[in-house]
DNA sequence: GTGCGAATCGTCCAAATCGAACATATGATT
DNA sequence: AATCATATGTTCGATTTGGACGATTCGCAC
């Protein structure tokens, strides 16, 4: 087993890095990192004899949050990893790599790294995990593996997963929206509505998984105690279609009573099925879920350049965005 | 613990630390801890030898009065002296309330905590979150709580039983005994096995866990394929018990021939389910498999996180004098 | 007690960071 | 195109920090 990050070991997210370091790795001038600081853009800590320290989980978040185009976290996470941008693709194709060979902890290294280097939770797993675990699980169809290894590498994943979660946790958790969700009765597929509570936590929601085998009248008692914002259903695995649908059509009615949107996903929900299920979006994908996410609750954003207003010292608070790309000029 | 008033802050605020540990915890090296309390900035004693000892509410004092929250305190908290002696039984208590409110984050707090306060993972399942996850389901069959609550509470404890993981993790693999070991199919309990997986890990083994709703096919494969030392089987719910007694006489039959003892345990392994099983030990409880499992790898060394006692030649500190303490750190 | 490895001490000095003032770049407004 | 407001980049001396060194102390086992 090559292991190719061996200093790992330590809980980067809660490591304090310089304002050099957060320059170089985001593409931007010390002075601009001392600023946003004192704007309270990037959170940090001050020594007593005034130096910044920054929280290397808030350099991440606000490297996601705003686009950062020259933003290069391989300096950061890990001396180690040169290798600039995180390519989504050969990401994809190591993990197939780890999952072949089944070594747990590369499973791990490699999801938890890419996360830190940048890549968003939904593209993780629209691109990474889910085609890595689908081909599993053809691989197991057609006998080139057997169930142990699907059931060992589930749990490897699984567990980084969780990694992820408790670094998805460190930040601030007031004044964001509430999403519950959770898988129907009898799919026990616990990772897709992982994914797309981790999904919203990575934008900026507080999302309350239900886990798997959630009975519809479950979901319907947290709607009522929890006046959520948003709610998602992820479907794996539906033994019996009916029931499923007669409870959604419940469940769907009680959120259209209260306004709330609801947003559906998972393999099992086949064309034939949504044509019969109403749903404010159907996600196919993370990247949907999230967008769809966003634009319910759109995320802060990094100061723009130029004039955003009249003379007076507006507050900067830029509700969305789309202007494209900007390139940022990554001078030095 | 008996005399603790509960609201004193945090348990232990009178422990002495070193200046690595401070520098660790703050971030910042041990020659700036060392200036910063030859400047004043940082109370400390001194002993005879002229090493200083920091107290810990000293830094918790700096660290809010400065800017520097939330640093790795989690290393200094963690390494509670035993003398501390977490009271499990008020711990499954608070757990008990944790969950009654439903606050997620404190059940984090006191599981994560407890470990790291010194009480080993077999006694934290067995006397803190098995009665407490019990208490939840029968106060569900009593319809004093509904299902939305018991489904949010276990991801709850999973992710901070994931997370209890993680730290686990860290200790050093090499040269461990393997153990392979789920639940059987058609249980899709995730909890107790993975309970039994971090036991294991706590006690210098290293779990394979292939997870809820496991073939028996697949066991016997990871039997076949990683030569463990020890299988373990948790069954906490069983449909079909015939065929699960069928199952299982497979699998002794696989490991009697391997030498490999087998470790079971369930809540629904019923008196008269086990007189129908051959193993080699019935766990009543993750205190029973800890033992177990020492019993075939002992230990080198308990991992006593902290000090076994102090040295008879109690803290001889000299208490140092006068230094007008405040003394806050001038943010300038 | 005695001994030994690991941790800490004190003291250097180089490197990193700070704040402030000034110069440049960018994008919206006119 | 010209203008303006804001954001970013550069330089500078003063201050803070971090690492290296041998000498000393501490904790633990024997």
């Amino acid at each position: 087993m090559n292991r190719s990050n061996p200093e790992s070991s330590s809980p980067n997210e809660k490591r304090y890095v310089s304002t050099a370091q957060v320059a170089l790795a985001l593409g931007v001038s010390v002075t601009t990192v001392k600023r946003w600081v004192d704007e309270d853009v990037l959170p940090a800590h001050r020594t007593v004899g005034g130096h910044r320290k920054l929280l290397l989980a808030d350099v991440l978040r606000l490297v996601k949050a705003g686009n950062l185009p020259q933003a290069n976290l391989g300096m950061l996470v890990g001396k180690s990893s040169p290798s600039s941008h995180v390519d989504i693709v050969s990401l994809g194709q190591q993990l197939n790599k780890a999952i072949e060979s089944g070594d747990a902890e590369l499973i791990r290294t490699l999801i938890i790294g890419a996360y830190q280097a940048g890549v968003p939770v939904e593209s993780l797993a629209d691109r990474a995990i889910a085609p890595s675990l689908a081909k599993l699980g053809h691989d197991w169809a057609d006998g080139r593996a057997d169930v142990m290894e699907e059931h060992r590498i589930t749990q490897a994943c699984l567990a980084a997963l969780y990694e992820l979660r408790g670094i998805l946790r460190t930040k601030p958790m007031e004044n964001r929206p509430v999403a519950v969700g959770g898988a129907p009765e009898h799919d026990h597929y616990i990772m897709p509505t992982l994914l797309a509570k981790l999904t919203l936590l990575d934008n900026d929601w507080n999302a309350i998984n239900l886990g798997p085998h959630t009975p519809s009248s479950a979901l319907e008692a947290s709607v009522e105690a929890l006046s959520p914002q948003l709610v998602w259903l992820s479907a794996t695995y539906l033994p019996d279609v009916e029931t499923f649908l007669r409870d959604y059509r419940k469940l769907h009615l009680l959120c259209e009573e209260r306004k709330i949107p609801i947003a559906i996903g998972g393999q099992a929900l086949r064309d034939d099925i949504r044509s019969r299920m109403q749903y404010t979006t159907f996600g196919d994908g993370f990247t949907h879920f999230a967008a769809f996410a966003r634009s319910l609750h759109p995320q802060s954003h990094r100061p723009l350049r130029g004039r955003t207003n009249g003379p007076k010292k507006a507050k900067r608070v830029v509700p969305d965005e789309t202007l494209g790309d900007d390139q940022v000029p990554g001078t030095r």
